[in-house]
DNA sequence: AACGGATGTTAGATTTTCTGACATGATTTT
DNA sequence: AAAATCATGTCAGAAAATCTAACATCCGTT
């Protein structure tokens, strides 16, 4: 518990987030912006990032840089993030959906993306 | 040594510094001026701390409510600080390389650190 | 009472970040 | 091939965050 309030806790500004990242400023708003991440704001509505972010934001590159697109990430992560609400099904990917995502992975040559989603998203390796 | 590393990476701007330790930003630099801390400088000059900064100014909040001064807080850094091994941090690694590192280990699933701060500061409260 | 140490407060300058708009190269769709 | 779309670059103007420097204040000591 205190471990979810340390990883969320919004400590980083945007220039250390880019660091980190190797992203621009520019990349980070517009994964925002498609609601791919959700970073705090301070009270002057400065965006402020958590380790989470951070780690999100990795992850993100990642899946980017092996050919998926920002709509099959989010895909993804509404499909993923479903097993809080158990009602129904946790919103199944249409075929066509489903389709433009493999041809993306096949394009590019990718593994599946089972993998991944698991090797990124530990930013606290870099805390002690 | 990566774990030196991430300890001392430059991370936080000064007002999360301030939530983190309950400290004013006049009390923060303060303690600079007295050279009680030397957080890192921005390209445009604006202060970033590190978590090993953060631990520091906790200390020394606590040595200031058991009724130390800062000079004596000073006196007790100085003679603490003299084992020999304290060019540990080899300067001559650019902030690009550092960066690079962090991103490799992290990709290669980096062990647990082992090695224990020498200060005691609790910052471990928010950070794993 | 005077002094020095630690902190508060304010002002003006500079840096950082923000949003919004338009530009561009690469694909995909028509 | 033209048009549309995607991800990103770039620029401008505004607002927020931070900086330094100076002066003020509170509180123990001398």
């Amino acid at each position: 518990m205190t471990n979810r309030v340390r990883r969320t806790m919004p400590i980083l500004p945007i220039s250390i987030v880019m660091q980190l990242t190797d992203l621009t400023a520019r990349q980070i708003r517009y994964y925002e912006e498609q609601k791919l991440i959700s970073p705090a704001r301070t009270e002057g509505n400065k965006r402020m990032f958590s380790l989470n972010d951070v780690d999100a934001l990795l992850e993100i590159k990642d899946y980017l840089e092996q050919g998926l697109n920002v709509a099959g990430i989010r895909k993804l992560y509404e499909s993923k993030e479903m097993p809080q609400n158990d009602q129904a099904e946790p919103k199944t990917l249409s075929d066509a959906e489903l389709r433009s995502l493999l041809r993306e992975e096949m394009k590019h040559q990718a593994r599946p993306f089972s993998q991944a989603s698991q090797r990124h998203g530990d930013l606290s390796r870099f805390f002690k």
